[in-house]
DNA sequence: TAAGATTGAAGTGTCAATCTTC
DNA sequence: GAAGATTGACACTTCAATCTTA
């Protein structure tokens, strides 16, 4: 049994962490439904389409997409294959060397992400941007890049 | 085809969106495997714990879970059905209308959350609060709620 | 018919083990 | 051994269909 100085969250971080949990959770389905309902695509494939769609010759190594996405590399593979087998993407090993596999964007994935990219944009402004201010929108960076600068800091 | 009128983010709300999306993957993943590891949890058992051992009785309806949750209602039967054969909790049908199904905390469920609590919280301390200033923290609050109640005007 | 709840199928994510090449 | 990648098993989430009772 592991013994914790335990420091409970004041009132108010309470009342913030549980709100921010609750518009984690609102807008990730939200978000998802739509994506979904309006283009097929997954949440996961449409950060692999844009990341691709903007990448030299629409090819990256697949431990690039990895790095950028922050994916581990089983969950990468798994959802690699499955956009494959829809045609969104393809896989074109090395040669002389198997370890690496890059990465294609086909056309049929090409045209998915540009009709979807509007699509996506407008919807996230309407759910999220048109409620905020310059000013809210300066904060929540400015405390999403302090966080993320901590952890960080933190051994993974 | 949907004819939108696209207008695209500001450098500025890329920014903070991009933190922001990327933020709440790694919390999320962080906590999620931080509760794993010490306690055998996952965080959807965290939350339906936590809400069961604040009830009267240790016991909810059903929905009424879903409702503080806002998970859909074959998530939560799923769930709950996990949880019960891992001894969490009991499902107890009402007699003469099994439509309804009280959700009983059980010892082994009580004790799981009371040792998860304080791990927990001072996991989110570490990783969250102990980044930001008191400031920040109202000003996340802020964002938050500013958000959930422009999305509770929004048709679901 | 509507509300509370369950079920099965398919897509998604994580963990541990494995494989190949450097 | 380490890095890039895959695989299989299992847990989780969503969708659509279903069941029961008011």
């Amino acid at each position: 049994m592991v013994v914790v100085d335990t420091v409970w969250l004041t009132e108010r971080e309470h009342r913030a962490w549980r709100s921010f949990v609750r518009l984690q959770a609102e807008l990730r389905s939200r978000i998802a439904r739509e994506l979904q309902r309006a283009t097929g695509l997954s949440g996961s494939d449409y950060e692999v389409l844009v990341l691709l769609s903007e990448a030299e010759g629409r090819r990256m190594r697949a431990f690039e997409i990895g790095a950028q996405t922050g994916w581990e590399k089983s969950r990468l593979s798994h959802h690699l294959t499955r956009m494959e087998q829809r045609g969104l993407v393809e896989r074109q090993p090395c040669e002389h060397d198997t370890r690496y596999a890059d990465i294609v964007l086909t056309a049929r994935g090409h045209t998915a992400i540009v009709e979807a990219a509007p699509l996506h944009v407008a919807h996230v402004r309407a759910i999220f941007f048109d409620a905020l201010s310059a000013e809210q929108v300066d904060a929540l960076g400015d405390v999403a890049d302090t966080v993320l600068e901590h952890l960080e800091k933190h051994s993974d």
